[in-house]
RNA sequence: GGAGAGAUGGCAGAGUGGUCGAAUGCGGUGGUCUUGAAAACCAUUGAGCCGAAAGGUUCCGGGGGUUCGAAUCCCUCUCUCUCCGCCA
């Protein structure tokens, strides 16, 4: 949620934001709301100080004294004025309220301006793309790829997107994710363990509801979220705390697998991997102070890079434009993979820096030491990193001539070998 | 799942219809004293919203109700603890 105050002074610095993140959103009744809800507010307030105020009197009166009865009936007009004011003013915040959540964060100045992806700008590019062979193969086209990962018997089991990990693939994948948590600990992000299901409020304070109902999964009889990322619990551990300026920076990480419902989605880059219903993903998260965050973005996009030099794949990072950025950040970087066998670039990271807008939401402050007061704090995470595409990245590209996937020496501890290979 | 008990400020813990945002203790902060520290003593110490400010108002787990008036009474939900059952 964007300072409800910042919109009041500035509306038009709002509106050139949602402009650039090229979003929809009627201001000016939002505008018209606040200002109802304010004079709403000052009106109920009024009448409740008089109701105090004769509540006060009427402790001091002998209760059944006339002057007490004489009070009894002029205050019940005003209880019931009391009661309209504020079921007027319940009815208008509720629906402010919902308002100010359909409002995006603001992109910061540095982000350039774009409609789509295809106004990103390439900002980092690592590592050699290699030249094209015959033997390299998209995973799914591999032809013994179900010895290590079986989409047919997920798409029975499950459906299509939840895929099974098989034997060596069992192995890659779960050492990608050790390997991620051990580098995670390593860099000083403190390992969690995170719940895999949410309740409504925290999907709310991160920001998938209600901008992204019916893109998670739901359980019938709880209402619970199955979260799409672990950034959801991460984030609302803090939830309506006050967290004393000293502990800042807090760095964590945590492993969990995501599940999106990915409704909409179809289509060839869909094949595989590529897009899934449940992965497995290792995410980080920094609760910092508000002015230290833009840096603090620049350090999590270099350690998610990291990852990636680690693992010796080739990786671009993209700034993303105003229009291909998500709803509740003010700058996102994007990290993607290149991938030998289908030629194309695949989304393993994305780090963001959400400002003031999912700690406002969540109510996460700390206490600034100079004025002792609350202050709102600033919220970031990244992926460090997704499994299913860093998987997927590591079998094309390691594919040889010889029909082997030469595995990262980085992952060799992990997973045992240095090869994969058909059995 | 069943039975019972409970949920009050950073913590502990009073308050069971009316000047209660809430006693008291601990903790925190500032001060006095001291060469310094400790002890003792004094003062101070929750958060949100509206307001330029003065000030006003809300919040005693969440929601609803009764009442002129609710931390206090009623309903409901959630959570915690104890016992029983079940179970990875």
């Amino acid at each position: 949620m964007i300072d409800p105050k910042f919109l009041r002074e500035n509306p038009d610095a709002v509106r050139a934001g949602i402009a650039k993140k090229h979003i929809k959103c009627d201001l000016d009744a939002i505008l018209a709301l606040d200002e109802k809800r304010r004079a709403l507010i000052s009106e109920a307030e009024s009448l409740r100080a008089k109701q105090k105020a004769a509540n006060n009197d009427m402790a001091q009166l002998p209760k059944g004294s006339p002057e007490f009865i004489a009070k009894v009936q002029e205050m019940k007009a005003v209880s019931a004025e009391v009661k309209a004011a504020d079921a007027e003013l319940g009815a208008i915040e509720a629906e402010w309220n919902e308002s100010m959540l359909n409002i995006p964060n603001l992109p910061d100045e540095s982000v350039p301006e774009g409609r789509d992806e295809s106004e990103n700008v390439v900002v980092r590019e690592h590592g050699e793309v290699p030249a094209d062979a015959d033997y390299q193969k998209a995973h799914y086209d591999i032809d013994w790829i179900e010895q290590i990962l079986d989409l047919r018997r997920g798409a029975k089991v499950s459906g299509a997107g939840f895929p099974f990990f098989v034997g060596d693939g069992a192995k890659l994948a779960r050492g990608l994710i050790n390997f991620f948590l051990n580098e995670g600990s390593d860099a000083g992000f403190q390992e969690i363990g995170v719940p895999f299901l949410v309740n409504a409020e925290s999907a709310t304070a991160t920001g998938q509801l209600p901008d992204k109902e019916g893109q998670m999964y739901q359980t019938v009889e709880d209402g619970l979220y199955a979260i799409p990322t672990a950034e959801v619990p991460l984030t609302n551990f803090f939830r309506d705390e006050i967290i004393d300026e000293a502990d800042l920076p807090i760095y964590r990480c945590g492993h969990s697998a995501c599940f999106r419902r990915e409704a909409g989605s179809h289509g060839k880059e869909v094949r595989g991997l590529n897009r899934v219903h449940q992965f497995d993903k290792v995410e980080l998260l920094k609760w910092v102070k508000p002015e230290t965050s833009m840096d603090e973005l620049e350090s999590l996009r270099e350690y998610a890079e990291s990852l990636l030099v680690k693992l010796g794949l080739p990786f671009r990072t993209l700034l993303m434009c105003g229009g291909d950025m998500g709803f509740t950040n003010c700058k996102q970087y994007d990290l993607e993979v290149y991938a030998a066998g289908q030629k194309r670039w695949l989304e393993v990271s994305s780090c963001s820096n959400f400002g003031s807008f999912q700690a406002r939401r969540a109510k996460i402050r700390y206490r600034n030491a100079e004025t002792g007061k609350p202050e709102i704090l600033h919220t970031l995470n990244g992926s460090g990193l997704a499994v299913p595409r860093v998987f997927v990245a590591i079998i094309e590209n390691g594919l040889q001539e010889d029909g082997r996937i030469r595995l990262p020496d980085a992952l060799v501890p992990y997973v045992g070998k240095q090869f994969i290979e058909k059995l």
